[in-house]
DNA sequence: TATTATATGTCAAGCCTTTGACATATTGAT
DNA sequence: ATCAATATGTCAAAGGCTTGACATATAATA
């Protein structure tokens, strides 16, 4: 790879100039510039981002850590986080922790060593105190580590209200709340408070039930939608954290024989692509994730700017109708 | 951000000795070595890789180019080759073209001028030529560019000949194939061939219909099979060239009351995750997506070492039986 | 003509880390 | 007492780039 020295000797002209125009500052004339440049192209010459971030102490890196890409709603938000980047001028570092809390630390770590100018973090297997002190822009979803973070999520609680009112409203008279484990401090908790809040309002009787913390355990979902559907087989209404849960649902529903929505209705959340293409179209509460990506890269950069920023972000959610209500 | 210095410094020995802790070379009494790893921990020391970079001139970074990442099939194989990015000491810059060539070379300016370790290519939208002289160790998806550039892909023509033999095999006598954009020398226009030597050779009616390059275009595909079982209402087999197109593909028909497999079959192509997860089960030609992104790690890997290694890597395919067909 | 804006050059420090060359001390073993 | 292994230190260069300070020269303007 050529250097800015050899373009300067290749160019005739000194290193300070080709950084003049490299960098567009002090006078420089119009044949200066047309020389620089295209002793550039023809030595293929690429600035050096090492040195310059090295030098600038700013790396125009954001790093990304998420539980998988392979999973449908973090595959959607990277994909949104990643175009916002690329128009803020940064490029992103992908890390999937897999919910695997050393792999966390590690990618935490890594992230610090290679100078980052923010994180944005999807995945949450740490304690609070982890993530306090890294002394970099932080931007969280879905969990709150304190009130200088700011964190992002979607009206968890109203997502939980809007899809069992509608369960209700359908006359569902037993209805189930299907989400993550509760232990972990996750903002998507409150879909659970929205949920039992509305049924309780409306004297309906439900039931929480909690699976693990992993991203993608098809094998649990299906077994524990089968004990469920066991264990309480009144049960004519669910409401599933995510529609990847909502499909299972109405995989093993119509594999017992009941019919949906006759039978019993089921609501997932997020609304991610595979949410309509799936046969019945699911039901869901949508989470505005291109507008998540955009405010996340969107926070990394006001705090890196020292401009103040808000730190509560709960951005408004939306119900889907599709064939599963 | 503390620098190997104030570590230096506080611990009370000299920056080589430091360096020396830090690299493992020379000698250094245990006494020290604790002393500076301690001294590292309460200053929160992570030793600076822009700087390490520079000088060794290797960043451990690996470029990915990929279409978008909240594509199924690309979600997944990012996850995989993230996964042993990882394992290898990589880290992984995401790049998601969506299908724009100006993007996309962008992309590669960018991960040059970051002085990338690699670079894998899973989006093609540039003429071959622009991939080459990039000097750089690359491997390639589903594109072959030249004989230096290793290159990784399904069997294609395989997964092709399996998918027909399949329809032809469940009785099917009038076939259609839905692929990409031909004109594009892509590897995976050998399912085309794979495709039309089956039919012929068992004297099987059959099309060629190809789609746009767009990414996900939900609308294109409705369109695409709408039009397509208007036009030639008496197919009674479909194999897609991907999972999505299929289950788009389920739904048009199911839609035209159409049952599916007893009046059509229907194949896809990739085995998503989704695939499985779809009602009715959809049948499809598997890709082995983690050996895919196992091995493209493993290709940039020799590269960068010097060594020897297969330029042509062809993955079996496998066919997955579930429902459609 | 004097002044100013424009255009370019030289020089050197600094960003942080690694590494080789070399020097000096302290051990322990012979 | 001597030698070698062990342990640490000093010093400086290198990696590629930016930037400020200063110097100089040409062209345009007052």
């Amino acid at each position: 790879m050529s250097t800015i020295n050899d373009v300067a000797l290749k160019a005739g002209v000194s290193v300070t100039t080709v950084s003049r125009v490299l960098n567009n500052r002090g006078y420089i004339s119009e044949a200066t510039r047309a020389k620089v440049y295209k002793t550039m192209e023809e030595l293929n010459y690429q600035p050096n981002e090492l040195a310059r971030s090295l030098l600038r102490k700013q790396s125009n890196l954001i790093g990304l850590i998420i539980p998988s890409v392979a999973h449908p709603f973090f595959g959607e938000l990277t994909n949104h986080i990643e175009y916002y980047a690329y128009q803020n001028g940064f490029k992103v570092l992908l890390c999937s922790s897999h919910m695997d809390p050393a792999k966390e630390k590690d990618y935490i770590a890594m992230l610090k060593r290679n100078r980052v100018d923010g994180i944005i973090m999807g995945s949450h297997t740490l304690e609070v105190e982890e993530y306090r002190n890294l002394n970099s822009p932080i931007v969280t979803f879905d969990r709150q580590i304190d009130n200088e973070i700011p964190f992002i999520s979607s009206d968890n609680y109203q997502g939980g209200v809007l899809a069992t009112e509608l369960l209700i409203s359908k006359g569902c008279r037993y209805i189930v709340h299907i989400c993550g484990n509760l232990e972990l401090k996750m903002l998507s908790n409150y879909r659970n408070d929205g949920f039992k809040d509305t049924a309780e309002k409306h004297g309906v009787r439900h039931i929480t039930i909690q699976t693990d913390m992993n991203v993608f355990d098809q094998q649990q979902y299906e077994q524990i939608i089968q004990r469920m559907l066991e264990t309480y087989p009144d049960v004519d209404g669910i409401f599933a954290s995510s529609d990847i849960i909502a499909g299972f649902a109405v995989r093993e529903c119509l594999g017992k024989g009941k019919r949906v929505p006759q039978d019993i209705r089921i609501v997932g959340y997020d609304d991610v692509n595979m949410a309509s293409w799936f046969i019945p179209g699911i039901t869901t509460i949508k989470q505005p994730t291109e507008a998540i990506g955009r405010l996340a890269v969107e926070l990394i950069q006001q705090q890196l700017n020292g401009e103040s920023f808000e730190p509560d972000n709960i951005l408004p959610v939306e119900l889907i109708e599709r064939s599963t209500s």
